[in-house]
DNA sequence: GGCCCAACATATCGGGCTGATATATCGAAC
DNA sequence: GTTCGATATATCAGCCCGATATGTTGGGCC
């Protein structure tokens, strides 16, 4: 799932391992520590199946197409700020493929559906359409009341009843249900059409 | 952290790897559904080790000593119950030495503290005395409150506002003030000592 | 009886992740 | 001018997960 973080930001943005730990850290914050440990291997697994590329290497590389996409008018004050009379050190610019934009729709359906894998999803909703954003959201929603149901069935099943398991299991239900609620609320918002922070066209509150 | 989660359920009664995957799932709920591609080569490991030896094993195996501890009149009465005229099937009963209590309990005061690692340690409070179980809870804390913090930081910095992102922000921060509220109520319970068994929390939201 | 199926039971393997470690460069402070 | 911390990439051991293999046991069914 490491690979769809990387996809996600570097769809933002042409960036370096080290950078692109940073933003991920930003975006995702504790929700995903990725570490260099797999966030390097990953690189280069994605770019030997040509979802990314190297867009600029080493010490004073040759500046490639200076757009792929349209970038933030903050990447490209960061870029041109990077240009000292030395080159840069050794670094590897990484930038995503068409290839890679294929990719990174195939994870974002991909059926993994745990806190970590959804929430980097999330992060990325706005690459996708209302109808994806609803299914994803939807599968959520399921699946926090499978858990919802399983612990209910283990804290009913209990006969011996320690109270620290039995807080544990109180606290995951109660978790599980404001969760519930808050994909809710999403679902809502992406149903209620329109822009419902400004002009409330549909909804009252 | 597998190994915290089985010396933990062996302390209380000796097991197979397949009963032992089952009690895990009640005690721990959904909070650690441990594979089999780990549980075996942990036990073998611990074996190795010498944290936890085989009791029983193989077709028909003598029952060596009865008791290792004092079992729970239903641990003991699950040991007579499995002794059908023909013996077992091919099991490998496992239970816990000396050397995996002292090990139980170094595990106990490990450091790591994500979500997972605390919902174990937590469900095997009985085993700790009070002073412990009082350094755990407020290790936690802390690092739940550093996580807060960088949250609201990291929210803070934010200059561009995907809607996406800002929710997902804004639901870690409410979770874990939550979580946080949660371990208050434990710490509470775990200090104003006796008095108060029941609910005492009138649970906002 | 004879058959099949689901649950029981153990084990291994590939691939991916984490934390630790190695290596080297740069900027700035001292 | 050198020490130090941030920048930057990479690898490695060890562990975990999901899939898969391999067999056993018991029960339902005709």
């Amino acid at each position: 799932m490491i690979e769809l973080a990387i996809l996600g930001i570097l769809k933002e943005s042409n960036l370096h391992g080290y950078e692109l730990k940073k933003h991920l850290r930003k975006v995702l914050g504790p929700l995903s520590n990725v570490s260099f440990g797999s966030l390097y291997p990953a690189l280069a697994r994605l770019e030997r199946e040509g979802a990314v590329t190297i867009v600029e290497s080493g010490p004073d590389a040759a500046p490639p197409m200076p757009m792929t996409g349209s970038l933030t008018g903050e990447a490209a004050a960061f870029r041109s700020r990077r240009r000292p009379t030395r080159g840069p050190r050794n670094r590897k610019v990484y930038g995503i493929t068409p290839a890679g934009e294929t990719r990174l729709v195939e994870l974002m359906a991909d059926p993994a559906d745990d806190e970590r894998s959804f929430g980097m999803k999330l992060a990325f909703f706005r690459w996708c359409d209302r109808p994806t954003r609803l299914r994803l959201l939807e599968r959520r929603r399921a699946s926090l009341l499978d858990r919802l149901e399983e612990t209910r069935k283990a804290v009913a099943a209990r006969d011996q009843d320690d109270p620290y398991v039995r807080a544990l299991m109180e606290h995951d239900t109660e978790s599980t249900m404001n969760d519930i609620a808050w994909i809710g609320r999403l679902i809502a918002r992406e149903t209620g059409d329109e822009g419902l922070d400004k002009e409330t066209t549909g909804g009252h509150r």
